[in-house]
DNA sequence: AATGAATGAGTCTTCATTCAT
DNA sequence: GATGAATGAAGACTCATTCAT
């Protein structure tokens, strides 16, 4: 009863809309927050009427639900398979796990969820629970895991595991809000200041924490 | 109508409205966003009606600048001072500074106000050259003449002053955030996770860190 | 594209077409009112999608008003036509003509042009005239010359026919409305009452009015 | 802390107000049926703007339920207590009752609720529970009781006491319900038919019924 | 012929802001 | 000064209708 005709282009259209939508609402909710979009905006974003965002997203707030949800698909299960089959240093473990994280997200629309979740999951308590299920529970055991390495091969010192991961990441995480907030401004807001170059930034990060780690303090 | 014995009671209360509305501001404003607070509701927080708030804040707008511009008048200046006189170690002297910095914030109200400059920072673009003046460049410059001064003495290795900052400072920031977006979650969606102790972080955050900046690896 | 072979099943399905639409519209729109039926449910429960309800009538208002016309290709001929021959008494001839529409009426979809004209002709006033011509007029002229029949062969007393004819016909026409408003709620709503029985009514209605009407009180 | 000078026209706006929306509606309701009518609609019908009519009623469905209500307090009581201490007999008070009614009926805006209620019953069951409570079920018992009455003392035949109630009421709701929706159409759509004009019905209708209901053939 | 994706005019509802009291 | 009733612009969402396939 369905055409077979129609498997054209009106198809390929019908799929990748949800994916157009979903990036459109990412950028603007980044960049103006949930509320102070308009649904109409989103919709212009991604080439399309205000209708048809309806015709995928029962309303705007499933579409933020489904943006994060689309966003946080884990990532980090990837790093905790490179880590179980590491063999060098826990030094340069970390080193591995982080720098590819940071590849993969900072550069990315990934780097914008951050911000997304830290601003709206106070309205959205649906959110707290996906974000930590999904993200800050297997992130947090992923590299308490290698701290815990760390120390227990005598890498490292015997340092608090849970303060060592978030001096570890929270420099990263709040790299990726700044680059959506302040760092998103017109340089001419910002009296010209540092635009912070993540890149740069991670390498001496690490440098400086996984010395910071280290337990003799012979090698140096 | 006007009563000649309007001097005490009334007076005082009177005087202290805009701070109450400041306050009921600000506390909205995290928890909900700008967009999604009613302005009533930030009268009705304060204990005044709809009608008040105008009489102090000619619009909304303006009330979240007023609740900005009021948390950042700079508790750096302070800060500065202290460094100033100090004749102690460098690694004393960023300790104290930071955790004298960390006693004014974490705890306080203070706190709130990154998560809002984070926030509305796209939206309200003066709010970013009012940041960037009174808070970053000045917390960056003295910290970084911390640094430099650490590393001129020979106490600290010749690290990237900026990045060192950032990694210093920038697990404090995000802790604040933390505290008023997922840490504010009823535990309920948090899943039972670690609630984040500020002040134990601190400590052991430092220590880290002091010691991956420190130059001899002779005493530890 | 077209099969010589699309005679049969496939044809009588596209000349069913039209008659599934307008007894799915009668069935929505006497349930939810015009205004609150979408065109698409109507397609639904025809078996169609909403394109295909469009091939048919030009219009939403297009297919209220084939609606209303269709069910209302008037019955009452018939009725005419069997009082034109009837030879008995009037009382037999009125408990005939209106026993007759009854059976015609209140177990049919019929029943529930009543509610939908009442409903509606506010808004579309050509339905008025059209209810007017076709059903109350003819209607009325039947009835009322039956009363006057009565009257004038002695059966009756001397009532006032117009009034006659409405005691005898509007609780008819009531029970139709009813029977699509407050009998069709679940009995759940209606606190176990009475579910009013159509037939047994239209027989002791006409007995009280036939009775009322009987000018001799002998017989009896 | 009320200003006590806002004790006047302002005030007895305020008061005033909900029943001016609740006419305008129920007019409206009416005329186009609730979900034809548009809230802003109502609204400028009471001589108020769309935010006002929020003011007093937190949706749309709230104030057609209003409406439904307030025209509802029921009026049937005190149909009861005249019944209760009525000597004379029982045709007389039959005539008495229901003539009561109309006059308190037909000819003010109440006759409007019965198409309301008939409308929109199946749209809000909640309306149906009401009605029957508040209306059908007192109504069929105080009229159940006098026909009752009149079967006991002689008055009347034998009857079925619920047809007969039927064949009473059901061409007065009939009535109303028809004055607002054909009989208000323009005479210009109705083709020159009879108004129907409803006092002189009733006094036809009783006549009629009460004649039918009489029990001794003897007496005319 | 039939479909259903897309559109955008139209509605309900909210809320910043004003102003008479 | 303080209030809160009133406003109306703005935004979420729906649905009749179109048209490419």
């Amino acid at each position: 009863m369905s055409t077979p005709a129609e498997t054209s282009a009106r198809r390929r259209r019908k799929e990748a809309r949800p994916q157009e939508l979903l990036d459109a609402a990412l950028a603007l909710f980044v960049e103006k927050g949930f509320a102070a979009t308009r649904a109409e905006e989103v919709a212009a974003h991604a080439g399309v009427s205000k209708g048809t965002l309806y015709l995928y997203f029962p309303s705007k707030e499933d579409l933020l639900k489904a943006v994060i949800a689309h966003c946080l698909s884990s990532r980090i299960a990837d790093g905790a398979a490179r880590a179980a089959g590491f063999s060098g240093s826990t030094t340069d473990l970390m080193r591995d796990i982080l720098a590819q994280w940071w590849v993969a997200i900072y550069d990315s629309q990934a780097s914008a969820v951050f911000k997304l979740v830290m601003t709206e999951v106070r309205n959205f308590p649906d959110i707290a629970d996906y974000y930590m299920r999904e993200v800050v529970q297997p992130a947090t055991e992923l590299l308490g895991s290698i701290v815990k390495r760390g120390i227990d091969n005598g890498e490292f010192r015997h340092v608090d595991i849970d303060s060592a991961v978030h001096s570890l990441v929270l420099p990263l995480i709040m790299i990726c809000i700044h680059k959506h907030s302040l760092g998103a401004c017109p340089p001419a807001c910002l009296g010209g200041t540092l635009p912070v170059d993540g890149h740069a930034f991670i390498r001496n990060h690490l440098d400086l924490l996984l010395d910071g780690l280290r337990a003799s303090p012979a090698a140096r």
